[in-house]
DNA sequence: CTAGCGTCA
DNA sequence: GAAGTGACGCTAG
C-alpha cells in the first residue's frame, strides 16, 4: 500500500482525532466530548520550506483515517481492507522512531486501543513514545496548564496566529492548526531542553501517557445490583433520618437546606444560649451562626438534631457521591473506566474524575437499618463503596502501597539523623510508634484511627500548619499546640534547616526543583504580602517533598508497565493509583510472582544510577491482595523470591 | 499544612 | 433562570 509506506517514510507525523461533530482536539474543548469517528494525520517532509502562510509543504501530504467498524455480515465484502488500512497505520505510529505529535495524545492512544480491542493489545502502546505539547507546556509551567490548544499557543508560540479565522474553509483551519501544533511542539521541546526538563519529559512524563492510555481503556468491574440495592439502602436511611430530624425539631423543614437548618437551631431551639462558653462558627461572608460540622459537634450535647443532622449529612454525602454518583458513571454498562489526569496536578501527581478513584471512602459506613420483622428489629448493615469494585472473574486485585514514601523522602532530602534513624532501624511502623508515644498506650493498642491522627499531625506539622490549625488538628489549645511543634521542630533540626534552606533557595532562584527535576516557579515567593509570600514558600517546600514522591511512583508505574508489556506471560494490568499506592488486576496464578516483581521493583528505586538518585533511606513496599477492593489483607512476601532485572 | 475532585447552596 | 463560586467533605501525603 503506497499510503503506509508513505506514513512510513515521513520525517513526522502530526495527528489529531476527529469527532462525529467535526471539531478536532484542536478546538476547544466540549462539555460532552463527542463520539470519535476518525483520524486525521498530516505527514510531514518538508521541515523546513513551509511558512505560515503556505503551511503545507510540496512533499508534505495529508490522509484520513475512518474509525468505523465493520459489520461482522459485511466484513467479507468491501470495507475489511479500510479498516485493516487503519489498524496497520496505527501500529506503525506505535512502533515508529520518527517523531509523532499529537496534542492531548492519550486520548488518541485509548482510543486505538478502544477501537481495536480485540486486536491490539495494551501492551503494544508500552514503547510508544508519542510527543505530546499539552505535557510539555505543563511541565514547562505546572501551575497554570493551559485550558485548550489555542491557549496554549497563544503562551508559546512566538509568531502571531497564521491566518484569520474567519472566511477560511473548515479544512484549511485544521491543516494550518496541525502544522502549527508541529512547529509548536518543536518550540515546546527547545524549551524544555534549555529547563533541563527534557529527561523529565521523554524518560518519565511521555512514557506516563502510555500508562494511562492502558489504564483507560481498561474496564473495571462493578458489582451494580449491590450499588443499586445500596442507593435504595442509604435513601430509606435518610427518610428516617429527615423524620427522626422533624421529630427532635418539632417541626418540619428541609434537612438539606442550611437556612432553614439556621432558623430551627438557633431561632426556635435557641441552642446558642445554652453554650456561651464555647465559641461558635460563624458563617465568613454574613457573619450568621454556621451549620458547619464544626457548630454542629459544639452543639451534639445539648440536642438530639444536631447528631441526627451530622449523620444525614454523612449518608448523603456517601450516596450522592459515592454510589449514585458510580452509577451514573457507568450509563448502562457495569463497568466503569476513570479518567486519568496527567496535567492538572502542580505537584506532578496525577489525578481521575468520572469516577474521582482516588477519593473513595477508605473506611466503611455503618448503617443501623430498622426493619420490622419478628425477631430482630434493627440489623447493623456496613456500606463500603470500594467493595463495590470487583476483578473479573479468575482475577485478584493487588495493591502495593509505598509505606510513609514522603516522610521517608523528607528524611533524605533533610538528611536529619533522628528520622533516618528511625527509618534504617525500623522497630515499627513510624505513626504508630508516634500515635503510642503520644496517647501514653503501647505499639500494640493503637488503633487505625491513632495511627491516621498521628499521620496528620506530623504531615501538618512539617508542612507548616499555624498554631491555630494544629491545634483543631491535634486537639488541644492553641498554647499546646505551639509548644508541641517547638519541640517537633527541635527533635528533628535538620528538618527545620531543610525548610529554611528550601525557601531561601526559592527565594533566590525563582522556582524549586523535585528529586528528578520537575520544577515550579512561585512567583508570590517574593510578594509584599505576608501572608501570600508565607504561602508560597509552603507549597514550596510541599512542592520538593510531594513532587519528589511524584516522581518515584510514576517511575515504579513505568517500570512494571514495562516489565509486564515486555513479558510473554504476566498479564497484570493497573487499575488505579493512589497517589503512593498502585492497584492491579492480576490473574489468580500470578498473584505471588507479580507480588514479588512489584515490591522488588518498586523497592529498588532507592537507587536511580542513571539518574543519581540514591537515597538514604530504604523505600518499604507493602503488598495486600484480595477479591474486592474494600477486602484486601496483606500479603507477605519472602525478600528475595526472584529479583527482576530493572529495565529503565 | 499541601495537593486534588464532586456536591451543594 | 442558568451558570459561576466558595465552602465543605472525601482522598492522598
Amino acid at each position: 500500500m503506497q499510503m503506509l509506506e508513505k506514513a512510513g517514510k515521513a520525517k513526522a507525523l502530526v495527528l489529531t482525532l476527529v469527532y462525529q461533530d467535526g471539531t478536532t482536539q484542536l478546538d476547544p474543548e466540549q462539555k460532552l466530548g463527542p463520539p470519535v469517528c476518525g483520524l486525521l494525520a498530516l505527514m510531514k517532509n518538508d521541515l523546513d520550506c513551509s511558512t505560515p502562510e503556505d503551511p503545507l509543504g510540496p512533499n508534505d501530504s495529508l490522509v484520513y483515517l475512518k474509525l468505523e467498524h465493520t459489520p461482522a455480515w459485511a466484513q467479507q465484502h468491501a470495507h475489511t481492507s479500510q479498516e485493516h488500512f487503519t489498524r496497520d497505520v496505527l501500529l506503525q505510529v506505535l512502533s515508529r522512531s520518527q517523531p509523532v505529535v499529537c496534542y492531548k495524545a492519550k486520548d488518541f492512544l485509548r482510543t486505538a486501543l478502544q477501537f481495536y480491542r480485540r486486536d491490539l493489545s495494551w501492551k503494544r502502546v508500552a514503547g510508544c513514545l508519542i510527543q505530546d505539547p499539552q505535557v510539555s507546556g505543563w511541565l514547562l509551567d505546572p501551575a497554570n496548564p493551559s485550558s485548550c490548544y489555542q491557549d496554549l499557543l497563544n503562551k508559546h508560540s512566538k509568531r502571531p496566529p497564521t491566518t484569520s479565522a474567519l472566511g477560511v474553509k473548515k479544512v484549511s483551519r485544521v491543516i494550518s492548526g496541525l502544522c502549527s501544533l508541529f512547529w509548536l511542539n518543536m518550540e515546546l521541546c527547545s524549551k524544555l531542553q534549555s529547563q533541563g526538563l527534557w529527561e523529565l519529559y521523554s524518560d518519565m512524563e511521555l512514557s506516563m501517557i502510555s500508562v494511562l492510555a492502558a489504564m483507560e481503556s481498561h474496564r473495571i468491574h462493578v458489582d451494580k445490583d449491590a450499588l443499586k440495592r445500596t442507593s435504595d439502602l442509604l435513601g430509606t436511611k435518610m427518610k428516617q433520618l429527615e423524620q427522626e430530624a422533624h421529630r427532635a425539631a418539632g417541626q418540619m423543614f428541609l434537612v438539606t437546606s442550611n437556612t432553614q437548618l439556621r432558623t430551627v437551631l438557633f431561632e426556635k431551639l435557641c441552642l446558642h444560649e445554652r453554650c456561651e462558653n464555647k465559641k461558635l462558627p460563624k458563617t465568613v461572608n454574613k457573619q450568621q451562626q454556621s451549620t458547619s460540622e464544626a457548630a454542629l459537634l459544639q452543639l451534639q450535647d445539648l440536642h438530639p438534631l444536631p447528631k441526627i443532622i451530622l449523620e444525614y449529612r454523612q449518608v448523603h454525602k456517601i450516596k450522592s457521591t459515592f454510589v449514585d454518583g458510580i452509577l451514573s458513571c457507568m450509563m448502562s454498562k457495569n463497568y466503569i473506566s476513570s479518567t486519568w489526569c496527567q496535567t492538572s496536578v502542580v505537584t506532578g501527581r496525577i489525578s481521575a474524575k468520572h469516577p474521582n478513584f482516588q477519593a473513595l471512602p477508605r473506611q466503611p459506613l455503618q448503617i443501623t437499618k430498622k426493619q420490622y420483622i419478628q425477631g430482630k428489629e434493627e440489623e447493623v448493615v456496613t456500606v463500603h463503596p470500594r467493595a463495590m469494585f470487583i476483578p473479573q472473574e479468575g482475577w485478584t486485585f493487588l495493591a502495593a502501597d509505598f509505606c510513609q514514601v514522603e516522610l521517608r523522602l523528607l528524611a533524605h532530602l533533610s538528611a536529619d539523623p533522628e528520622l533516618l534513624r528511625i527509618f534504617t532501624h525500623p522497630q515499627a511502623d513510624v505513626f504508630t510508634m508516634l500515635a503510642s508515644q503520644w496517647k501514653g498506650v503501647s505499639e500494640v493498642e493503637v488503633t487505625s484511627e491513632d495511627r491516621e491522627h498521628a499521620k496528620r499531625v506530623v504531615y501538618s506539622v512539617v508542612y507548616g500548619a499555624g498554631r491555630e490549625r494544629l491545634s483543631g488538628i491535634l486537639g488541644v489549645s492553641g498554647e499546646q499546640a505551639s509548644r508541641f511543634q517547638d519541640s517537633f521542630l527541635q527533635t528533628y533540626r535538620e528538618v527545620q534547616a531543610f525548610i529554611q534552606r528550601t525557601v531561601q533557595k526559592c527565594h533566590n532562584q525563582g522556582y524549586v526543583l523535585s528529586i528528578m527535576g520537575r520544577r515550579r516557579t512561585l512567583p508570590n515567593i517574593n510578594s509584599p504580602n505576608w501572608g501570600v509570600r508565607m504561602q508560597a514558600a509552603r507549597q514550596a517546600v510541599n512542592f520538593v517533598v510531594q513532587g519528589s514522591a511524584a516522581d518515584l511512583c510514576k517511575t515504579a508505574m513505568i517500570r512494571i508497565f514495562n516489565l509486564v508489556s515486555s513479558s510473554g506471560s504476566l498479564s497484570a494490568r493497573l487499575i488505579a493509583q493512589l497517589h503512593d499506592e498502585l492497584l492491579y488486576e492480576v490473574e489468580d496464578s500470578q498473584v505471588e510472582r507479580f507480588a514479588a516483581l512489584v515490591k522488588s521493583t518498586m523497592e529498588s528505586l532507592q537507587h536511580i544510577d542513571h539518574l543519581g538518585v540514591h537515597l538514604k533511606v530504604p523505600l518499604k513496599v507493602a503488598v495486600s491482595s484480595g477479591k474486592s477492593w474494600g477486602s484486601m489483607s496483606e500479603l507477605h512476601i519472602p525478600p528475595s523470591l526472584s529479583p527482576p532485572s530493572p529495565l529503565h
